[in-house]
DNA sequence: TCTTCATATAGATGATCGTCTATATATTGA
DNA sequence: TCAATATATAGACGATCATCTATATGAAGA
């Protein structure tokens, strides 16, 4: 995952909106369809297959569902290189990065 | 600066080359027109404004020419935004948010 | 197997955006 | 004030993208 193709992803404000859904539950497909309320679910699948395409969110099918949920991780490390390229001064140098055991 | 606003900004190639070039130095708009090679004056003008409007970039003006260079301090903070709202679980709280002074 | 429900895909359309050329604005020096 | 240089703006064009409707795929129950 380049930093790039992550800011491409988080670009646009309903795949925001899904994000913050997902960001600490499991929800399927026409979950949040309606939450959204005023996106078709053709656009929603559209949406959360960017996502999936980018590696931000986690897959569960039940039966005929197919849950989402947001990989914080991947948000966390995709953070962290944007700081690392472009905000290299601001970021805390862990000691043990200095003084590995 | 929202995150959808930062996201915008970063979500295109040219943008983050120009990020990486006044990352950690100060360059007038034809330094970057010859360091990047392949993009016209205008074409970079139109890139440097768009990291302006979003507060990426300090500017200064030095005779004819204009210097610009990366606001590291913003990208942190957009970073950092980006993880509250997208990875909270992943966010390391200080202790001086716990136990203030 | 057939129907129903949940999701994905196809194709079309309008909007946004990146890039260019041409030109305007602004600053300096003669 | 005029010429030269640096940057910004205007306008056009092509590409990308978000969204929709229509339809296909896939899973479960009768």
């Amino acid at each position: 995952m380049d930093p790039l193709a992550f800011a491409k992803a988080m670009a646009d404000d309903t795949r925001q909106q899904i994000m913050t859904l997902l960001c600490c539950d499991w929800l399927c497909v026409s979950d949040v369809v309606d939450k959204l309320g005023n996106v078709s679910q053709p656009t929603v699948s559209h949406h959360l297959s960017v996502l999936r395409d980018a590696g931000l969110v986690h897959t569960r099918r039940e039966g005929k569902q197919i849950f989402y949920s947001l990989n914080q991780d991947a948000v966390a490390v995709c953070c962290g290189m944007l700081m690392q390229n472009f905000a290299p001064e601001k970021v805390v140098i862990p000691v043990s990065a200095i003084n590995p055991t």
